[in-house]
RNA sequence: GAGACGCUAGCUCAGUCGGUAGAGCAACUGCCUUUUAAGCAGUGGGUCCCGAGUUCAAUUCUCGGGCGUCUCACCA
């Protein structure tokens, strides 16, 4: 039995409601005779700007010209009130018919909740105080015909949110425009790396870009993405550092770069991690890894106080002072201090068991350096709430860092650790090109035993051999850091659009 | 990769100890010249994720599958 649904319509393919507004805009065109999609509409007045001075508009009687789109909408005979969202805010119509006339309310009874709308009209309170555009002229700037979720909210407290995050994910456009606070985070976000951008600019750093499509990929461990070249038919990876190449520009003499872009591991997601994320990494040449910690600080806190005025910030529930200087910590002495580790002290087998006994192995078999890293990302990482330098961490680790003074075992590298989470990455980068050469082969000889270890990159290592000043090198996960920053406590929620599957 | 939880109206969610389902908002109709989470009144709206099994009967129970969320593991 076929139902009847609305306006004689029945409950079958698409859905009755996208139907009916299909309806609403046809009565527009051909009823009405209005184009429902026209060009431009001349907004000279935003909701926030209106509500901050309002005494201005209310006391000259200025006319506002805004426009946005239709949020709520409450009809009634022959005055309404209706509330728009412009990029500033939302601020309430009065859409009487005294006002706008005969066709215009015949036009407004067609609007539905999503439309866009341009309105003209003075600026009063009404009789319980709001501030409301007292409209006297109405465009149709664009007609909804998918309906939005509604979502309310009063006092702080929303109703009916739009909270499946897979469809606030998939449709982000539909997240921007209902879900209160997701517009602003991504608005931190976008603030963020413009403050960082500036500070690197002030200190004469180039913003450069270099190629995502790479022969041959390194500078991390990690496996790539594959894609192919059809004219060249060639091979090629996406990249999953921007290190190989910032650094041939050192060398080709561009002393200090930086770069902001995004890198791409073919690896899990979760909650820290997504397919394509973004990363800062800048080089400067006669600078060591303890120039990058001054570095990292001002960045990190500069960039804090400019967005929240404040050095301290509130992370799941927890108060973190990112008030520099940061502690210092070699990953030895991390060890003893936070799990009761001295490693120094410890044999190989003592190592492996204690790895043993947490589950882990080395991948391609045991190296008393990995195994040092290991325990250390084990047991101590999520311990280091408050900012904190962790150096020397075992040669093994990279070949793309400079050993220490005074221990070859250990390098001249930290990873800073906020809340638990590694935010920055720094070297005293390798610039010995006869070391270079043999720490970059043997990284590649572990391919048989470790799919993440990269290939050697032979036009890499000649651009070190041409001769490479000594450089100090620093990475910045920007995604972790918006996510610190800005209180989110997933990547997705930082990121516009992350990594789905598709549906269906 | 493991575990927990979830999938019911456009949205947010109830519910059925097995008898094909409900609320609020949105929608539709009527009324209405100052409302505000939502003006007032009324009306409609469902492949209860998919498949198999048990059963007279499955949205509900069982098994399998899909997708998702969260936690853990992995991840230089």
């Amino acid at each position: 039995m076929t139902v009847i649904y609305q306006r004689g319509y029945t409950m079958e393919d698409e859905s009755v409601l996208i139907k009916i507004r299909k309806d609403k805009l046809r009565e527009i065109r051909e009823e009405l005779k209005i184009n429902p999609f026209p060009y431009k509409y001349d907004v000279t007045d935003y909701s926030a700007g209106i509500i901050e001075n309002f005494e201005e508009y209310s006391s000259s009687g200025k006319i506002a010209s805004a426009a946005g789109r239709i949020m709520a909408l409450r009809v009634m005979g022959k005055a309404s009130f209706c509330t728009i969202q412009d990029a500033e805010g939302r601020i309430q119509l009065y859409v009487a018919e005294k006002s706008i006339g005969e066709a215009g309310y015949r036009l407004f009874n067609k609007l539905d909740i999503g439309d866009i709308i341009g309105v003209k009209g003075a600026v009063r309170r009404t009789k319980t105080g709001e501030i409301t555009i007292f409209i006297a002229d109405l465009v149709l700037l664009s007609k909804n015909i998918r309906p939005l979720p509604i979502v309310k909210e009063k006092d702080g407290e929303v109703f009916d949110a739009f909270a499946d995050k897979e469809l606030r994910y998939r449709n982000r456009h539909v997240d921007l425009i209902v879900t209160p606070g997701v517009k602003e985070t991504f608005i931190k976000r976008i603030a963020i790396i413009r403050h960082i951008k500036k500070i690197l600019d002030d200190k004469n750093f180039c913003e450069v870009e270099t190629p995502v499509l790479q022969p041959v990929y390194g500078g991390a461990a990690a496996s790539p993405f594959t894609s192919h070249h059809n004219a060249l038919d060639l091979r090629l990876y996406l990249r999953i550092s921007l290190e190989p190449y910032l650094k041939r520009l050192i060398v080709g003499g561009m002393e200090r770069v930086y770069e902001i872009g995004k890198c791409f591991r073919n690896e899990g997601i979760d909650r820290t991690h997504n397919p394509e994320f973004t990363m800062l990494e800048l080089y400067q040449a006669y600078a060591d890894f303890t120039d990058m910690m001054s570095l990292t600080e001002e960045i990190i806190t500069g960039t804090a106080a400019a967005l929240n005025g404040s050095a301290k910030i509130a992370y799941e529930g927890k108060e973190i002072d990112l008030a520099p200087p940061w502690r210092r910590l070699k990953v030895v002495d991390a060890l003893a201090e936070y799990a009761g580790l001295r490693v120094a002290e410890m044999s190989d087998r003592d190592l492996e068991a204690g790895l043993d006994k947490l589950g882990s192995e080395i991948r391609g078999g045991f190296n008393r350096g990995l195994a040092i890293n290991d325990l250390f990302k084990l047991l101590v990482e999520d311990k280091l709430v408050q900012p904190i330098f962790i150096t020397h961490y075992p040669a093994e680790t990279t070949p793309l860092c400079k050993p220490d003074y005074d221990d070859e075992r250990f390098l001249q590298r930290f990873e800073l650790f906020i809340n638990g989470t590694e935010i920055a990455n720094a070297y005293s980068e390798s610039n010995d090109p006869i070391l270079q050469r043999k720490t970059l082969y043997e990284q590649s000889l572990r391919r048989d035993v470790d799919k993440e270890a990269p290939p050697m990159d032979e036009n890499f290592v000649q651009a070190i051999e041409a001769g490479m000043p000594p450089t100090g090198g620093l990475g910045i996960g920007i995604d972790r850091l918006v996510m610190l920053l800005t209180g989110a406590t997933s990547i997705r929620d930082v990121l516009l659009f992350p990594t789905m599957r598709p549906q269906e």
